[in-house]
DNA sequence: TCGATGCTTCGATCGTTGTCGATGTAATCA
DNA sequence: TGATTACATCGACAACGATCGAAGCATCGA
């Protein structure tokens, strides 16, 4: 096994020191959320890949700030990233954190 | 793609629906706080894959109400499950659940 | 039966968070 | 410039959650 790249600490590896371990709960706890989940899930369905959040609000069923509130979260996450395209702000997901989410708990 | 298995809700497959999302999001809040990740680390690292409570008050730094709370949590989430044996009470991880959880972020 | 040990539950505190309505800001269009 | 649209931020509120100390169960040993 390559002990070398300790690029992503594994929950089901050794134990986890106390820093990798808020590090992670914080990409966990950002999934967290129904709403947030339906975001991303909505995000990975689109067909380009993108959405803007005007197109969040009405299926989400909440106000546009609380989506807002929820995508800064994501995106402070690492998880979404905003791109300002003249009105709108189209997000996308970030593949690879989360895949570095999910190597952390496979064994 | 083997549509025909249903067993686990993928946030990267199909849109959620809004119960799909909140049962994942239980889980994932579940993970979403250092010491309970550091509780399903130390019980990955266990030699028998057991651990009891009085075990991980020390380690973890918190009171044994405060670890009797996570591990409640835990436990809720599917993740942990608890033994009573003799005084002890023996935690164990629940793989399978951890396994669904880490599909529902796979593409 | 009585104490000691391991764990759970309870009550209280205090910070966090999901939500809304309202306001602010940026970009576009007339 | 002014109006409109898209999004972010703010203030407030109620609900939740992490934590502790203390009290309550359960089990074992003497």
């Amino acid at each position: 096994m390559a002990e070398a790249l300790e690029c992503c600490p594994s929950v089901l590896a050794a134990p986890l020191d106390p820093g990798e371990a808020v590090e992670l709960a914080r990409g966990f706890h950002a999934l967290g959320d129904p709403v947030r989940l339906r975001v991303l899930s909505m995000l990975a369905a689109a067909p380009t890949g993108e959405i803007c959040v005007c197109d969040l609000v009405g299926p989400l069923g909440r106000t546009q700030g609380t989506i807002s509130h929820h995508l800064r979260i994501l995106g402070e996450a690492g998880l979404v990233h905003g791109d300002r395209r003249g009105k709108w702000v189209w997000y996308s997901l970030d593949h690879d954190r989360l895949a570095a989410l999910k190597g952390a708990i496979e064994g």
